[in-house]
DNA sequence: TAGAATAGAGAACAAGTGGAGAACAAATCA
DNA sequence: TGATTTGTTCTCCACTTGTTCTCTATTCTA
């Protein structure tokens, strides 16, 4: 289920001022942010964003508007391994892992684990695992999981140019790579690390 | 089960205003504090309340109105910050951290903020949290939390030799420090390093 | 350019919510 | 013990809020 433009948009005002809510809004209450004057019109936004499970859907209930919370109760998945120049190497169940808050993102978070050491010098290690937060979009200097030419995941520093994308590895005997835009798709950005001591 | 407006707001200003109260708050009382005119009112918020596990239910007691203490779920405790030199900045209420098994020793764990770049060479950085066993034992090459004349905590990778204790650095700039054994109380050994990239 | 999809206004409706107050029973106190 | 307090249950009522309509304007698309 595809989002309309305008559904695209309401989404993103939620996400940035539902937290400051501190009782959930109202759709009265929301029309007012949001510059309509009739709740019947909202509510078919609203009403999308349930149906595409981004949006808590209300039965019958007046609760106010939420958003669906990435249930970090029993933890996220940690769902394989990671080393530049190959696909994700998937396992098949994935089991959850509890992280603390800190090392989450606001969306829905996964765990990889990193295999080699081309970001040696950021302080990220072979078999460090590495908290990532799926989104497509980020900002230059940050850290993502990125797929080139639909094939191989790699953990790198991004930098995004008019008409190129470089990939920095932190490792000294490893260079940038550059490519072209459509080659590069960005799963997520790393929010957090996690290493484990014993053996 | 999630609490309607009123619910969350009665609840907030339980939480803000319980401990003041000497003898829990009878139903009476709390309808003053909240403007209430009716008992029965109150009465269906606070079984709301109690229900979602937020204040304990009273069978048929008449003790007053009481929150239930925050469930320490698990988790291991944040104690404070260590910086290599000083004593550990503890601080006053410990908060728990949800931590992955991965990252935990058999023993009690605790966390810790690095404070500094001592180990640095080592990944780990100013800022990170680091999980520790507490132990008064650790093997040669282990990784401790070491307590220096009674005086100063320091996080460095540890030697034990006949009647001496090295502890190293892994920063370039710093150098190998040797100790008398008696001036050297180990408190911990690191098992799990954690840290967060959003800011 | 015609038709479809998208967006909004506004009216009307039903059910959820919040509160008042009465009545009752059990616990507590004098 | 009797009187009082306190938690519980009930009904009743006003208001809010989510929902469903219809109608219109605008934008996109074949």
């Amino acid at each position: 289920m595809k989002l309309t433009r305008r559904q695209q948009e309401i989404y993103r005002i939620l996400q940035q001022n539902l937290e400051h809510y501190q009782p959930a809004p109202t759709f009265d209450e929301l029309c007012g942010l949001l510059g309509l004057k009739s709740r019947g019109s909202l509510h078919k936004h609203i009403q999308a964003l349930v149906v595409a499970g981004l949006v808590e859907p209300m039965q019958g209930l007046k609760r106010g508007i939420r958003l669906v919370e990435p249930s970090t109760d029993e933890g996220i998945p940690y769902l394989g391994r990671i080393a530049a120049g190959r696909p994700i190497e998937a396992i098949n169940q994935p089991e959850l892992m509890q992280v603390p808050e800190l090392l989450l993102g606001k969306g829905p978070c996964y765990v990889l684990q990193v295999s080699g050491d081309s970001m040696i010098d950021e302080g990220i290690y072979d078999g460090d695992y590495v908290v990532i937060e799926g989104q497509e979009q980020a900002r230059d200097g940050d850290i993502v999981v990125a797929l080139i030419d639909n094939e191989e995941a790699t953990l790198k520093r991004i930098e995004q140019l008019p008409g190129e994308v470089i990939l920095h590895a932190a490792n000294p005997s490893m260079s940038a790579l550059t490519f072209k835009p459509e080659q590069v798709r960005i799963q997520g950005v790393l929010r957090g690390l996690l290493r484990s001591y014993t053996k």
